[in-house]
DNA sequence: TCAAATTTAAAACGATCGTTTGGATTATCA
DNA sequence: TGATAATCCAAACGATCGTTTTAAATTTGA
């Protein structure tokens, strides 16, 4: 598996086309179409295609769970006890970090899309993979949430996270469609950076609403 | 498209199959194996595989946009001036009338997974067809929402609620994964009830937040 | 320089897919 | 009852899928 000319242009194809049809709908002939490769490289370089989702995701999950390690560990030598914003900074500003203000936002509606594919779609060997390689530092950063917020119960905490994660993946990975809409209901379009405004609010308030126990 | 046997027994195939596994990942073959059907029988009574999702849809949308109006045209009798949790009250009780409990979830969580698919998966026929259908009705609420928050924008309406809808949508059509994830972290199992418990006020907390500008 | 690794090419594989066909079977109703 | 239409069935069609194979060309690195 080296080479990066090939194998590059082989995970920038799919990787688009895989957010933008999902994984089923997008067959191997479209990538190596797209990426101007021979239709056996996949096969090749990654084994099979269910090797290349999960090296997909292994592109920028690797890195990016490096970066809020890392993160993660600045925030703890600054401040003995982060609270619940601190820790939720740390995240999106590890999402940010290094990415050019340019390819940001389709960058991040990539990474969006692909997150909720990895969670709708019937695609078990996927789930497994990203559980047996990123569990750790996912766990990690629930902790962080979780002694940042001692009156919420871990319950409590993994669903309102899980219930934000599903407003940021849902609009992000439906943006065009809800876009569209938007624009046919309220005359008004907004942009992903409009939505994010309305959104992080919203978000904020549900976050941190009393628990009613 | 007559005979109601066998008919209603690939519908409730076919909409099984595709809450649990999307569309393109179900085939044909597996609805009329689980319908007890013959292969062609499909084709017969519906003409292809997308006119088959569309009356998915069409089976359960239909009747709730039509209690669904019915039951705002009670409210707007009832009430002039109904306000937020009077309008949402009224789509909750649409969804949950004429459901006998046994089976309500189950009918739910089906209901709110092919919601979720319908946004998530590429079905652009789909869209199409959901908008020629049930805009009208759809539009309808909206509007309730807007006159019951007249200090809120339209824009500001329209992305809340579908912040919202991602949650629900979300959270629910992810339920599974979701559900084995929260007992692996925090060792404790939750049902549907359980976790809409959870949702339902953090959705309020969110959707009435004050508007910042 | 020479062997190993990579890339391309072209073709075929077995499998599965949605769809179609033509005849058998069943239901409808004058 | 007998004719007409609706339904069902087994089988096949053509297309596409992921994957594999064989062979030649090219690049790479020790």
């Amino acid at each position: 598996m080296s080479q990066p000319d090939t194998v590059t242009r082989i995970l920038d194809a799919a990787e688009e086309l895989f957010a933008e049809k999902g994984f089923s709908e997008t067959s191997l002939r479209m990538i190596t179409t797209k990426a101007k490769v021979n239709l056996a490289a996949v096969n090749y370089h990654f084994g099979s295609k269910k090797e290349l989702v999960q090296a997909v995701f292994g592109r920028f999950l690797t890195p990016f769970t490096h970066k809020l390690d890392k993160e993660l560990d600045k925030l703890s030598e600054l401040k003995a006890e982060p609270n619940f914003n601190d820790v939720l900074g740390v995240l999106v500003k590890t999402m940010l970090v290094g990415v050019e203000p340019g390819v940001r936002d389709k960058k991040l509606s990539v990474f969006m899309r692909l997150l909720g594919l990895a969670y709708t779609q019937a695609q078990a060997h996927l789930r497994r993979f990203l559980f047996a390689n990123y569990a750790v530092t996912y766990r990690r950063f629930i902790n962080y949430l979780k002694q940042a917020h001692p009156d919420l119960s871990s319950r409590e905490i993994f669903w309102r996270i899980h219930f934000a994660i599903g407003s940021v993946v849902f609009t992000m990975s439906s943006f065009e469609v809800l876009r569209n809409m938007a624009i046919e209901d309220t005359g008004v379009d907004s942009s992903i950076e409009d939505v994010m405004g309305l959104l992080m609010p919203f978000l904020s308030a549900a976050l941190e609403q009393e628990s009613p126990a």
